[in-house]
DNA sequence: GTCTAACTGGCACGTTGTGCCAAAAAGTCT
DNA sequence: AGACTTTTTGGCACAACGTGCCAGTTAGAC
């Protein structure tokens, strides 16, 4: 396994979320085109030149909270059980990621919500998904045999992938609340369920 | 039916693809890292105002060509028979939009490989296929009845684009021709297909 | 031809993002 | 502890980005 982060390491990912933070409140407050990379530096407490240091673009510095769900996504479905077919572990572990249990995760989902609306930070929703994606991939490719089409193991990993972005965009433009009915862990597996199910719209005949 | 575009709107149009062609050769030679949006404007015979009044960003300016084939491949959907089933519609639809019968769309299925190579344009990829997706929900709504679940609907845009996408990609990175075995016809139709009829790999058990 | 509306180019300007270098801080040895 | 190496940080300069503004030009309608 690999070891534990080095102290600098845990350091230095502290301070990325604490940035993190910072954009995400000014840019819920005023906009991502109306908030200046230096004002989320003076509000972390950094110069602009070491802000450049954490992330690329001003837009990036939320990225570590619209990933967070996704990564947690990725990680729980690679620890399932593996007597699970693909598709149960996928849906147990979306509803389970998508479930805030830690105080940190529900802001998280909240900020996401927030955000979502800004259309300046489309890009980085997107460019969050591809990532998970990618991750997503190779995490089903460890649990199918070496010799499975690297083309199916792609589709899956998409559709999957999209199918987490959808509940999360529905639930961002419905009033509902984090937990209960309509909450992003029903509409995550309820999307992974029927997309992989096969949806019965793909039948429809006008 | 909508009137026939106005002549200034169609040299305007002109306009905008002569400036991608241009936008295209350049970052592919140098790539879209190495080259400034006054080069473009140059190349194009305008002036880096007017540039920014065709694109908002540098890099969107390969965006007609990335999104030339989503486009046809949307308006063929809606004109598609509607005897056919949805999963029938889209697959057919793709395989067509996916051919290059005219030879603008061969040259822009051959930028969109030589493009994709970027990852600095990566995030315009990425933004033409949610607008594609967009495009691609509203005509699927049209095809069905006004009751039908806006998540099933945006599930299926969804899945859809992501298949193309996936085929692209795919093709992109493998060395195949445009036509015959491997091109993104084919492998555009099978991922529709495979997609929209269910993975096997959704019940693979390790 | 005249008038209106749209397109164009140049200029100024704040912001973005990076290369470079020296100072400070953290980690690693004996 | 102290001396050493490695990493992080901040300030500066700078090219490039993207936009507001205004004046000159062009296209289309009457």
């Amino acid at each position: 396994m690999t070891g534990r982060p080095t102290l600098t390491q845990r350091r230095r990912e502290s301070t990325r979320l604490e940035i993190a933070q910072a954009a995400a409140e000014l840019f819920a407050a005023r906009g991502a085109e109306a908030t200046t990379a230096e004002e989320i530096a003076n509000a972390s407490g950094i110069s602009l030149r070491t802000f450049y240091r954490y992330f690329s673009e001003k837009e990036d510095a939320v990225a570590p909270l619209l990933a967070a769900g996704g990564e947690r996504w990725v990680r729980l479905f690679a620890e399932s059980a593996s007597d699970l077919p693909v598709r149960e572990a996928l849906e147990r572990s979306a509803a389970e990621s998508l479930s805030p249990l830690d105080e940190r995760d529900g802001e998280a989902m909240r900020w996401t919500r927030e955000l979502l609306r800004d259309p300046r930070l489309a890009s980085v929703w997107q460019r969050v998904h591809a990532d998970s994606e990618e991750r997503l991939r190779a995490a089903i490719a460890d649990r199918c045999p070496p010799g499975t089409d690297a083309l199916e193991i792609r589709l899956a990993a998409a559709a999957a992938t999209a199918a987490i972005r959808v509940a999360l965009e529905q639930w961002a433009v419905s009033g509902a609340p984090a937990t209960g009915p309509g909450s992003p862990r029903e509409l995550g597996a309820r999307c992974v369920h029927e997309l992989t199910g096969g949806l019965g719209l793909w039948d429809h005949v006008d």
